[in-house]
DNA sequence: ACCTGAACACCGTTCAAGT
DNA sequence: ACCTGAACACCGTTCAAGT
């Protein structure tokens, strides 16, 4: 009986292994279950990534936090609105393996081609040379913060109980009945108060 | 022989637990580590968090990620800044945490009083109504998402290698040699744009 | 080169038992 | 009420072995 060459991919087993956090989330993420994923036993996974699980967690936030190009055609501004939009889409889709933001670099030959067209855009903007990188960094922690803020609305255990007081009259804005709508609105809402006014 | 009692608090765990993590890292926390901490069988912990690993990491959470009341005096614009300065010094202090940011919600009561605080200043800031949620919710985005860069910044493998090309002029300025007071700047920096102009 | 199978140290959690 | 000790299923990783 000739055994079946399983034909891993270091590409294909990171795909499997973001299928996995994507559905059952990061502590589900186990070397036997992503085996058993890719119809394989655990140990083959040590042959593409000889680092271990380490290694294959780095190569997942490599793949899902690596921010994209902004567009090439548009005004500056239109140009980094959709950079934050897409951004912001990309980083929701893996909600999951987010929290490997915080635990791993992303590498800065991933994080440039984004950062460089950004940079331009400020420059189009007009904005002075130190202040061009400012500007780039802070759009770019907003959009992880929102995301941030997002995820945890609509994580579970968040129980629909009302604030704990009525003083301020604009809390009943809190808990709308259409949350997606309304973290849209709020997303775009903020991104005019990062980007520099005309 | 008899047995001293441990006097173990729920508050003592957490703080035990934390001390843990930020010196370590939160895969380091374990509940047999953790009890060796308290002077402990692991077993302990269970009677104060009867859920298990998953209610310490909850209320780990609460603790680190309560934000902090903006101050009473001062004009808006003081009050929101020092709230921000202070709000990222606190999550700075327990980075290793912060990844549960993403994996459980911060409890509403424990964030509401910080959330009126903010609703008060761009209240006087002269908002309209619809704005000053809006407002205070990217301040929030802002600071924590200013954090994930500032952490993943100082993470360890994060090679000092240049980036892969020379083309933009003002990327120089990117790897300077005092990273803390350059991250301070950008902080800052970043709060002019995100707080309206008087 | 690519994958398997057995083994090891460690993990979260249960349960009955001690005081 | 508070903690221990043994036990169970599961985890990451190693290593020698198979093809």
């Amino acid at each position: 009986m000739t055994r079946v060459q399983a034909g891993l991919t270091r590409e294909g087993i990171v795909e499997a292994a973001l299928h996995i956090v994507d559905g059952q989330g990061l502590r589900r993420l186990t070397m036997r279950r992503l085996g058993d994923a890719l119809g394989v036993e655990a140990m083959a996974v040590y042959h593409h990534f000889p680092r271990g699980k380490d290694q294959l967690l780095d190569a997942m936030i490599e793949h899902v936090a690596a921010p994209p190009r902004p567009p090439a055609e548009g005004d500056w501004e239109q140009r980094l609105r959709t950079w934050a939009q897409a951004y912001r889409v990309k980083l929701l889709e893996h909600a999951g393996a987010l929290p490997l933001l915080f635990t791993r670099p992303v590498p800065e030959a991933v994080a440039f081609p984004s950062l460089e067209g950004r940079l331009a855009a400020f420059t189009e903007a007009g904005l002075d040379e130190e202040a061009i990188l400012d500007a780039a960094h802070a759009l770019a922690a907003y959009v992880l913060g929102h995301v941030i803020l997002e995820v945890q609305a609509e994580a579970p255990g968040q129980p629909p109980t009302p604030p704990p007081d009525g003083r301020h009259p604009h809390l009943a804005r809190l808990r709308p009945r259409e949350t997606a709508r309304t973290w849209d609105g709020r997303f775009t809402a903020g991104l005019d108060a990062v980007l520099p006014t005309r």
